[in-house]
RNA sequence: CGCGGGGUAGAGCAGUCUGGUAGCUCGUCGGGCUCAUAACCCGGAGGUCAUGUGGUUCAAAUCCCUUCCCCGCAC
């Protein structure tokens, strides 16, 4: 069976290294084009197209999928079948028709929710306690094809996004193997999905900022959502300080106060209830814990965040 | 050459503007107090102040210059 794999992050990136362990036949990898990234601005390519160049694939990286290069492109390969998972392009319906198996895709939510760009963080944001990954068919709209297979797995109170992230990925990997190996056997499973559904929007600066005025729960969950990237931050006498961990505590104050700071972290008011800010990182800083930044604090009486 | 912050004891910082014996908080080690302690008290160790056998100076953490490294923003 001859795949195009079509991705861009690590997420992708895992399952693309499945698939080639695994010794299927991949004529063809399609990422996102190399961008500006980092102080120096330099051109990086996708974790994907660094690691298909690494183990000697094939990559392509059309700026468009809505060309006639892209369509000849990916006919010429011939293959049976198009993977994608975190491509970050929509695939028109000329593409989506040439391979005769299907274009399948491994989305990282429990379809019908979180459809869209960043159903990972979205879904740790919302303080969900069960997320997974959906393999499915895809067809013109964003995440609405029929369903393949899902697995599930619970997001703890502990986890942050990037654990549940690497945790999905290895699990969206399984689920791409046990896809194929349906596939193989001839009999793939294809339910037809929710019309209604929830949408994983893109995160933007404006998630990133934590005010306090929301319940101790919520500013909890949008740390643990955006750790260990790209980070929630508040501010502290007009610089940033981005907050890497938290736990809910039950004090009261005007959002933004500092109730208590020692050994067990800095105590936020928040409108609802308190969190104590266990990890946190000054702009220009490392990241460090508590007790460090308050060793370092010069006026430690009496500060308080975004004031 | 996109903008900016920073490299001082194991950690986090002050001191740099206005050169003149290296400081603070925490940790660590020893001792004491206590039924006990992560609490408290007393004492100690620990730094060629990133780099250059760089420049200026009677004197450089501090002023000037070199190189390397870390981080924030933006993308």
């Amino acid at each position: 069976m001859k795949i195009v794999f079509m991705g861009t992050p690590e997420f992708a990136k895992v399952a693309l290294e499945a698939l080639v362990q695994a010794g299927h036949e991949i004529p063809l990898v399609i990422t996102q084009p190399d961008k500006p990234k980092g102080r120096k601005y330099t051109l990086t390519p996708s974790e994907v197209k660094e690691y298909a160049l690494s183990v000697g694939l094939r990559v392509e990286t059309p700026v468009s999928m809505r060309t006639a290069e892209a369509e000849e492109l990916l006919r010429s390969v011939e293959a049976d079948l198009f993977m994608v998972a975190a491509y970050g392009k929509i695939l028109p319906k000329n593409i989506l028709d040439i391979p005769p198996m299907g274009c399948i895709c491994i989305h990282a939510s429990l379809l019908p929710a979180w459809r869209g760009a960043a159903p990972i963080q979205r879904a740790v944001m919302n303080g969900d306690a069960e997320g997974g990954i959906s393999m499915m068919y895809m067809d013109e709209g964003i995440d609405t094809g029929d369903i393949i297979l899902q697995k599930k797995i619970s997001i703890t109170d502990g986890m942050n996004a990037g654990e549940y992230h690497d945790a999905m990925a290895a699990m969206g990997a399984q689920a791409a193997l046990e896809y194929l190996r349906m596939a193989q056997e001839g009999n793939v499973p294809r339910v037809k999905q929710p019309q209604e559904g929830s949408y994983a929007e893109k995160i933007t600066g404006e998630d990133l900022y934590v005010s306090f005025e929301e319940t101790a729960l919520q500013t909890h969950n949008r740390i643990r959502g955006l750790a260990p990237v790209p980070s929630a931050y508040c501010t502290l006498e007009g610089k940033r300080v981005k907050l890497h961990e938290s736990r809910v505590g039950c004090g009261k104050g005007v959002p933004g106060e500092v109730l208590s700071a020692g050994k067990n972290g800095i105590e936020v008011a928040c409108k609802e209830g308190s969190v104590f800010i266990t990890s946190l990182q000054p702009e220009g800083k490392k990241r460090m814990d508590a007790s460090s930044f308050l060793n370092g604090l010069q006026n430690k009486e009496g500060f308080r965040f975004n004031g």
